[in-house]
DNA sequence: GATAGAATTGTGAACAGTCACATAGGTTAT
DNA sequence: ATAACCTATGTGACTGTTCACAATTCTATC
């Protein structure tokens, strides 16, 4: 019934060597003689053996096992690139789709569940404090995704002010004066720095900030924002909205409303995803890069792993503005 | 510097009991007194201990964990909501993001790497034949998410031809004769089953079947896919394309040759993205539920792996027309 | 009050590797 | 010729848990 793999041992008196032997060539360790080595990867392929990691991970204390631990769904594209960069590096890479509250229980039971690792995305009100996600991790290395520029955390971020900057200077420059915003949520870093960005741009400029509404990064939560902007009566010619889908779930409001865009309102939003080109009319945007994104930090948390040397430091990504039909000259 | 971890038996030798008992109270074993099992977890608690996973997989045989292999990009969703679905039953979730060449081998060293079941993404040529896939994986459970209706494999999908019947005789209704479609790709199950389905539903009504060209489910896949149905000059006053990824695309081919939709050429696409309802014109499409789909394929490893007696078959479910404003009567 | 039976607790071995160190043999330098 | 060193290989111990079984204690029954 159970016809049970064969063990190193197995494949060391099969091959007629010692069993640290077959440990030597599966490791590929210098001190084999080639010949004894090609006597032992015979056997080995001959017998089918694989080596157990379970038992390599309780001797090693090493799993090769990133986790991101993400409390929420909105990150597709960069979980995938993160899988995919661990991958080729040679790690296994778990997800952890946890609701908040398990969030402190994930990363303490992180080191006896075999992680090598963690990629962090921000959960305010958890992220502030290096000292306290190092206790909470117990010491076990980790990247966050996104975090305050300037914070004293191993993070890999976008600017996110400098891409608020970006668009907003952009539709000043296109002779917009009163302009809107839809925000992302204001506890999320991203949410808030590019909200301040906005602000802060037009404060720059001398302009009086228009209405802001928060919105929680979804379609629909981008129609309702919009739908409240509208209801409030309040007058804009332009809008920043904190990302793409939002956008789309805003301007789908505006067209209820008889609004034209970029006509009567131009709108800007954030990420650049694959619809945002085809959208109609084609979405104007601060594009960030995701693969880029993930790569990175799955680099950054290997190299924290293998040399714990590694200085703590932030990898800064600088967003792009992309120019497309949603935007247009008073 | 190394603090070391405290293991069973520094717990033991604490609570004064031996090791076994308290591998049975963190097993959660019925033969303990309730008084020694409150002093255990009392001494379990001080210490900070957790059970070693190594060890425990190293003796069970058993890790807990569900891997999902997959050779492209696209099931974003799911993906999140497999991996949440497995948490909440107690399994971990690992992502194997990799190249197709690579498919051989991440199946077979599964076992090895103490996965206790697979998620399969189809990938023809490899998933026709369970027995061979059963000896690729080593006996390892699996699920497939998609495969041919009536497949004798361990699957979880939606039926696509139905979806595919549906899109078609809503087009028919409509008064359409000259139906054109954009495919998913052939060699895909789902691309090749909505193809068929296209297809005999026209066969059904005596309607010659309209021009058919093959994408690849992306975006700028079906941009390229309607300018080459345009660039043929195929006449036709509706297509069927097989995802909505694609359907944004096309639309823009179609924008860009002055074709209106609805108003010369209706469109229907399949999946029911988040987008699909605040496109301009919101797309009519054939929805499917991933969150169910995933939490389905989940459940069914998991009782495979926990019940070997689980009989082999197929989950099918039923998706659903969703009609919009990119479908109108001729 | 002896005895069967159940409940609770303990002991030794096993899981499948790796690490640290020991040993055998072959070169090279003095 | 011999010490010194390097390469190739082997041995024993160890990782932290669970399993199978043994031993002890307690309770109930006759």
């Amino acid at each position: 019934m159970k016809p049970k793999r064969p063990t190193l041992r197995d494949v060391a008196r099969e091959a007629g060597v010692s069993y640290q032997t077959v440990s030597r060539v599966i490791n590929d360790n210098a001190h084999v003689a080639p010949e004894t080595r090609d006597r032992v990867l015979q056997v080995i392929e001959t017998l089918g053996f694989r080596p157990n990691r379970a038992a390599q991970i309780l001797q090693t204390e090493r799993s090769h096992t990133l986790e991101v631990v993400m409390p929420y769904f909105g990150f597709n594209r960069v979980l995938y690139d993160m899988a995919r960069a661990a991958n080729q590096l040679g790690y296994h890479f778990v997800i952890s789709a946890i609701s908040s509250e398990e969030f402190p229980k994930t990363l303490l039971t992180a080191r006896s569940r075999l992680i090598d690792g963690l990629v962090l995305i921000p959960m305010i009100p958890f992220n502030d404090n290096y000292d306290e996600l190092i206790e909470m991790t117990d010491g076990l290395p980790f990247v966050q995704i996104g975090a305050k520029l300037g914070a004293n955390l191993p993070s890999v971020i976008y600017d996110q002010a400098r891409g608020a900057r970006l668009a907003t200077q952009h539709l000043i420059d296109l002779g917009h004066r009163k302009i809107a915003e839809i925000s992302g949520p204001l506890l999320n870093y991203d949410g808030c720095d590019r909200h301040e960005g906005w602000r802060a741009t037009l404060e720059d400029n001398g302009i009086e900030p228009g209405p802001s509404v928060e919105g929680d990064f979804t379609i629909d939560g981008g129609y309702a924002a919009m739908r409240q902007l509208l209801d409030s009566g309040a007058e804009f010619t332009a809008v920043v909205i904190g990302n793409d889908s939002m956008a789309f779930g805003a301007q789908t409001a505006l067209r209820e409303s008889g609004i034209r865009v970029p006509d009567d309102v131009s709108v800007v939003g954030f990420d650049d995803l694959p619809e945002s080109a085809h959208f109609v009319p084609a979405l104007t945007t601060i594009r960030q890069d995701f693969t880029v994104l993930g790569r990175l930090a799955i680099e950054y948390l290997i190299s924290m792993i293998e040399n714990p040397e590694t200085p703590v430091h932030q990898r800064v990504l600088l967003p792009k503005l992309i120019k497309r039909e949603s935007t247009r000259a008073v």
